[in-house]
DNA sequence: TTCCCTGCAAAGCATTTGCATCAAA
DNA sequence: TTTGATGCAAATGCTTTGCAGGGAA
């Protein structure tokens, strides 16, 4: 249950505040809980775990109302939704510079990040070659992580 | 509706029934059938495309088969599915040496093929450097292809 | 009052599963 | 003949939507 910095997390939450307003989008209890859940975690949260964490700080927000809120929270670019192939999607924070890839274990359902500068510079080049104009990206490696390898072994 | 060059579709779908073959499966017709139309073409198939190219060639196979032999064409590593974040997942026929990653247009939903070697070669390293034992990966670009770049424009 | 966000329950939809039947080996 | 693949329909599970009620301006 990793968590960024509180300063950090803070900062998010008030640009989302504020993102709302600039899009005549009231600033709702259930907005900012769903909000302060999601931007203050390092997890990828499915909307499972979400629905759990608000709970255990006693916030009550209705399921839909958790999907409508993290519909904002990505059109605002604050939030990134991911489908590794799990039951359900996942979302995480995406402050400004977490630039990042993911890399996906196929035995425990691990995901670990990492950041490769020359990976990021490349792909916006790639697509400008077939005359696309990039917008996001999305790498995903999947194989055995460090532990599950070990475990098979032992 | 992209096809292969004909000889190479019949040669992966011989390689299909010999791969059931090898796994104790019976070859039917339906899997022929499926099959046939998965790796006969170059496109990212819906399981609703597929249907209506079955019936448009007049076979007749439950939805339920469809998903079934689908996970045999995964399974044998000759078709890949994708989720492009559309509605439904998308396969693809995977013959040796076919190797490439996506870009995916977000006004119009096309789907185009890129290769890019010192791409291929970096991913492996990476997850190495991580412990990670890789075994596929995924790139994805998403952005305005250029037609709908244009149609912007104009 | 007016607007529209919220929450509940119902609906949607792609995918999976149970089971009787039928085809492959 | 035996086995298990198939097809239909029902079930599943995540996500979305309809709509009445409620809070804010």
């Amino acid at each position: 249950m990793a968590r960024l910095a509180s300063g950090e997390a803070e900062a998010l939450l008030g640009s989302f505040r504020e993102w709302l307003r600039r899009h005549g989008q009231p600033v709702t209890r259930q907005r900012d809980q769903v909000a302060a859940v999601v931007l203050g975690s390092t997890d990828h949260l499915s909307v499972e775990q979400i629905q759990e964490r608000l709970q255990a700080q006693g916030a009550t927000v209705g399921l839909a109302t958790v999907y409508r809120t993290l519909d904002l929270l990505v059109q605002s670019g604050m939030v990134r939704g991911h489908d590794f192939g799990q039951r359900s999607r996942r979302y995480e924070p995406m402050g400004p510079g977490s630039v990042h890839e993911h890399l996906i274990c196929t035995r425990c359902g691990k995901v670990e990040e990492f950041t490769h500068e020359r990976l990021e510079r490349m792909l916006p080049i790639i697509a400008d070659e077939y005359g696309f104009q990039p917008d996001r990206h999305r790498v995903e490696i999947y194989g055995v992580c460090r532990e599950c390898q070990r475990r098979v072994l032992g």
